[in-house]
DNA sequence: CTCGTACATCGACGCTTGTCAATTTATCTG
DNA sequence: CAGATAAATTGACAAGCGTCGATGTACGAG
């Protein structure tokens, strides 16, 4: 029973309770904070903003690569740990691989945030 | 002309476009994750929870230490980054000196991030 | 003025992280 | 099959980060 395609990180939806509004578990601050760290980077928010604003909202590496500024690899490795946080989903299509947001990933850390 | 008091680093609020509804330049990428580093930390996770949580939501860094289970010059530190974040705001009392949530900080954070 | 307390700062240490060049794996084409 | 292209993986390196112990600083009590 492998739910880690079908749910890779977001655990993080699962999790409910905003930062502010009940004091956090230890294992729930590592657990967020995992994910924090997987956005808190400066290659990997451009990833994000370039891949949503991409054509039908998905872009492979060889898309990414050049207006990014960084090599093949490193690009290839900052989509794995977007993936492993459960914020893109990968697609291989032929020879190339798609990226794209996953729906609510993003909304979901917003929630955890928020004060209000 | 010093705002650094003023304005720590809550030009995070300034900001205005979500990351995925145009594509973020490579300063305000840099910006954003400075900012999301300050968060992306599992003690300053449970800093703002506890900070948060406390009666007349502010704590002193004698507060935070022992529920921390993190030396005193180490919380201090963790302190010091979430001001420099704009995050905390810090009022020295005496010999106390009292943390608390900036209004709005977090909020403004989450909003860059959501989706809808 | 002296002592104790609360906090900040400094220096050092190990671990993690971002990046690259080189290599490997997978897939399509002829 | 051989060759070419896209992407993942590996190994290495410098820089950054979290933590601690020791020290410094500011403030209140006596």
């Amino acid at each position: 029973m492998s739910f880690t395609e079908l749910l890779p990180l977001t655990d993080v939806t699962a999790c409910c309770a905003p930062l502010t509004r009940e004091t956090i578990s230890a294992e729930g601050a590592d657990k967020l904070a995992r994910t924090l760290k997987a956005i808190a980077d400066p290659a990997r928010l451009r990833l994000i903003s370039m891949v949503a604003a991409h054509e039908d909202s998905e872009a492979c590496v060889c898309d990414l690569t050049e207006p990014l500024g960084l090599g093949q690899p490193t690009v290839s490795h900052h989509l794995k740990i977007l993936v492993d946080a459960g914020i893109f989903s990968r697609d291989k299509r032929g020879t190339w691989a798609y990226y794209r947001l996953v729906p609510g990933a993003l909304d979901s850390i917003a929630q955890l945030l928020v004060t209000v």
